[in-house]
DNA sequence: ATAGGGTTAG
């Protein structure tokens, strides 16, 4: 039942042959560029285009020349492209776009199909002289002899027009097509897969994402491959439809479907609850990585900091640190790494208990737990905090002396620490510092500098020269500081003429 | 192939 007529692929069975029309094509030198064809792809292509250079094509021309790139993808379509170009004259036909078609594929260049048809979309069937049926039949003509060839073939093609449809939003047409890909019983690729999924959740469509998903893993339907499922549930992933693939991943497991090499369902799980993390699911990432345990599965540490990132970004910082602690205790292995120790400290400082950090920091170093310029950071950060620059400032020496390389935010933060305590020429030492290592300041080094000095009543010129000089502008947030700044130093006439100023 | 974190805006 069709709720609106497509004519997509209506009569792609009725296979209809069609004499060559004999329109000429007029194929432009060289000289024109194809901008989508890169220099030095274009330059060692020209020797190939000097054969049809300037002549006069007609359909049947334009085909023998395409058998002759069948080597050669871009060059295929390129040639088509400049044919397509060609103001006045015909366009190619509808055998001339299948044999690059056909090229195309046979390349598993994927992007490129889509790229085309996008074209091809966006002409119209008048504009193309023909339908997209007439073209799946021109593609699955010439494998008539090899059904497997063409189902291959046709499966690939269709797949690749469903994301062209969806990747300039025609998701009803995306999804139509679809469904006639499976009337026809061919095979859509994951990512096309993944598109209709999409388009349907976009349309509040959830009994279709829901059926689509049963009718892939039923049992007379699933004739999937492995990598199909993976590469499906890492578009969902990707795609922030996470728990789209955790509820395809349960029954793919229980149906031992994802067992390629061993590995395939800790990737998958990994996959699925680092989406969910990123999406802010962490209920459900949390179960997924008990569901992933109970499998026997022992998750890389990563997936942890994953999850307690989550909390953190979440503010939820008790939970975080409860979270890792109680993972700690169950593994009854070493799981702080470095990202989940920076995690810990971070934690400590949002919530304001910056001694307790720079004391957890100190106790990581006992444990000989391997801390990084990360973890560094927010020791640095919880002393200034504190009002200890001083020991920040040693701290920084001695994890240079560890072979800690500083970078640009270590060194930022430093000097917010000294700016804080109005020792503005050690800032400016610092500055200088990171120039002459190679890590020159950024525009937050900057902005932090800035207002430092204005806020010390310090004349912050000398630094916006030195900005300018190095290539930095200022943003808004620059303007910003040095108006507080001025405020904070009590000169409220010259932070309003500023702000006054800065309107204009 | 699973890959993640820190600095401005007081």
């Amino acid at each position: 039942m069709r709720l609106f007529p497509i004519p997509l692929l209506s009569h792609v069975r009725g296979l209809v042959r069609r004499a060559p029309s004999p329109r000429m094509y007029a194929v432009p030198a060289l000289a024109c560029t194809n901008s989508t064809i890169s220099h030095s792809e274009e330059q060692t292509k020209e020797g190939n285009f000097e054969v049809v250079k300037s002549l006069e094509l007609n359909e049947v021309g334009v085909l023998r020349v395409l058998t002759t790139m069948r080597d050669d993808p871009y060059l295929a379509l390129s040639f088509l492209k400049r044919i397509e170009g060609n103001e006045g004259a015909s366009l190619p036909s509808v055998s001339a776009y299948a044999a690059v078609v056909r090229i195309v594929c046979s390349w598993s260049l994927d992007e490129k199909l889509s790229c085309l048809f996008v074209g091809l979309i966006r002409k119209g069937d008048q504009g193309r002289g023909f339908s997209f049926a007439d073209l799946l039949n021109a593609v699955g003509e010439a494998e008539e002899g090899d059904e497997k060839l063409a189902f291959l073939l046709l499966s690939r093609v269709s797949s690749a027009l469903v994301k062209a449809y969806a990747e300039i939003e025609m998701f009803e047409e995306a999804v139509y097509l679809f469904r006639e890909i499976e009337e026809l019983r061919w095979d859509a690729d994951a990512g096309a897969y993944v598109v209709v999924v999409q388009a349907l959740r976009r349309k509040g469509d959830s009994e279709g994402v829901e059926k689509l998903l049963s009718k892939l893993l039923s049992l007379e339907t699933r004739r999937r491959h492995c990598f199909f499922y993976m590469d499906f549930i890492e578009g969902l992933c990707v795609n922030e439809m996470s728990l789209e693939a955790y509820t395809l991943l349960r029954p793919l497991r229980d149906a031992d479907i994802l067992v390629v090499d061993g590995s395939d369902l800790a990737v998958a799980y990994s996959r699925v609850i680092r989406g969910l993390c990123n999406e802010m699911k962490l209920e459900e990432a949390e179960s997924a990585l008990l569901d992933m345990e109970g499998c026997g599965i022992d998750p890389d540490v990563s997936l942890y900091s994953a999850v307690m990132e989550g909390h953190r970004k979440n503010m939820s910082f008790s939970k975080a640190l409860r979270f890792i602690v109680d993972k700690g205790a169950k593994q009854g292995k070493r799981i702080i790494n470095p990202v989940i120790a920076s995690s810990i400290l971070q934690c400590c400082c949002q919530m304001g208990k910056f001694s307790e950090a720079f004391d957890q920091f100190v106790e990581f170093r006992n444990r000989n737990i391997p801390l990084d310029r990360f973890c560094y950071n927010v020791a640095f950060e919880a002393l200034i905090k504190l009002g200890r620059v001083d020991e920040a400032i040693k701290l920084f020496r001695g994890m240079i002396c560890e072979g800690i390389a500083p970078d640009v935010v270590n060194y930022t933060t430093l000097i917010g620490g000294c700016c804080q305590q109005g020792r503005c020429s050690e800032a400016i030492d610092l500055v200088m510092e990171m120039e002459a290592k190679g890590r020159p300041p950024d525009i937050v080094t900057f902005n932090v500098l800035v207002g430092g000095f204005v806020r010390n009543a310090q004349n912050a010129s000398g630094i916006l020269k030195l900005m300018e000089e190095r290539g930095v502008k200022p943003t808004s947030v620059t303007h910003k500081m040095v108006i507080q700044g001025l405020i904070v130093a009590g000169k409220i006439d010259e932070a309003e003429a500023l702000y006054q100023s800065l309107d204009e």
